[in-house]
DNA sequence: CCAAATCTTGACCGTATGGTCAAGACTATG
DNA sequence: CATAGTCTTGACCATACGGTCAAGATTTGG
């Protein structure tokens, strides 16, 4: 009677495996897309058997969907958060700050999704027109407010945002091209980032 | 004496065949990524037999290599053509706005090299950290003397074309995504698209 | 029109992969 | 400490995939 697939009535056992098995799977699936990932991989990532995985999920693809659900909720966040203010300018930079720091602390998750964007997002194309179309929708009129007040310049809401999530993610899915580019002068390459990105958005919005 | 690697030398037969398979391995590489793309798909895709797409490539990665070769000199190009002006924001946002119409026109390409990124870049690390890497360097110099001569504003240079190359890649590698996001709006997103980022890099760079 | 060169493919091979199963090892609890 | 429930895995299966080959079809050039 294992198998258990929400959080509830596990085992310690249970527990520990079963988050043992998610961080490798996202350690693989991050770096090979789900095709290019086997399960022995992450078996293997994991110090794991393959029927031992195979014990605790389904199959392959349930691990992937648990992933990629997990994700999600991690990724809204930033810009749930974001909120109308006084000072409009700074909360959209919060906005920028806060993706960007995620970009640079959890690039696994970025990659996961971006290879599954690219794909063309077989598992999640409803949550992508359902929750994030209207959280999206939802921020977009929140900062055209801001514009029709005259709080800052005028802008296309949608692509002020699509801007904000290509440049910070930039930082975590081509990171491979980032480095090679930027040759010897890697190591601080967030903190000038930050400080682009800051400056950046902060001479659109300005009014 | 088939299976030429070059251009030079080829048969009718073998100049249509190998730019059929190419289209169709372009079409289904960019889709699915390298592991996930097969030889059998390739084959459907271009309407001939495997063992014929196997007689004008050695191998599967042969096919792939082939096309990112193809794919880095057209890559390249418009950054190559950003020169010195006397209108260095004009001549960047011409940059801007060719980057734009790449994602546009050849999204397949896009997608491949986004692909090829996301997984390390293995193929094409010497690319990277080469031909790519001088060139940067080159353009980020220009840059440079335009913020120097104080005919731009301040402007880390690298990072200022790694958010032309995220915000309008964005459009080709995230499709999906955009689309979801402007549900009933999408018709027009590359014109949207276009003034936004115009008005943008305008924005940051105009002293 | 014919022979040499080129092109095409059905059948096949070895390996990798997702997934199963039954038998045994371990753990919690009365 | 016994035993029911939980966990683990070696061996195995069917399918998919990259790639080969030999034999036949087609095209090319004299």
């Amino acid at each position: 009677m294992a198998r258990a697939a929400g959080t509830k009535g596990k085992t310690r056992i249970q527990q520990e495996k079963t988050d043992l098995i998610l961080d490798a799977a996202l350690n693989v699936f991050s770096k090979f897309g789900f095709r290019g990932s086997t399960i022995d991989q992450i078996a293997l990532e994991a110090g794991l058997s393959k029927p031992n995985i195979l014990y605790y999920f389904d199959s392959k693809e349930t691990i992937h969907a648990m992933l990629l659900s997990r994700l999600l909720e991690k990724w809204l966040e930033p810009l749930e958060r974001m909120q109308d203010s006084n000072d409009p300018v700074a909360e959209i930079c919060v906005y920028v700050t806060r993706k960007l720091e995620m970009a640079r602390d959890y690039p696994r998750e970025s990659r996961l999704f971006a290879n599954e964007i690219l794909q063309g997002a077989p598992h999640i194309i409803n949550e992508l027109s359902g929750p994030l179309h209207d959280l999206t929708q939802l921020k977009a009129d929140l900062i055209q407010s801001w514009v029709s007040a005259g709080k800052i310049a005028p802008v296309n809401p949608h692509h002020l945002i699509f801007s904000i999530w290509s440049t910070t993610q930039h930082y975590a899915d081509f990171d491979v091209q980032v480095k090679a580019v930027l040759g010897t002068h890697t190591y601080n390459r967030f903190e000038t980032a930050a400080r682009h990105l800051n400056k950046m958005f902060r001479a659109l919005l300005t009014p």
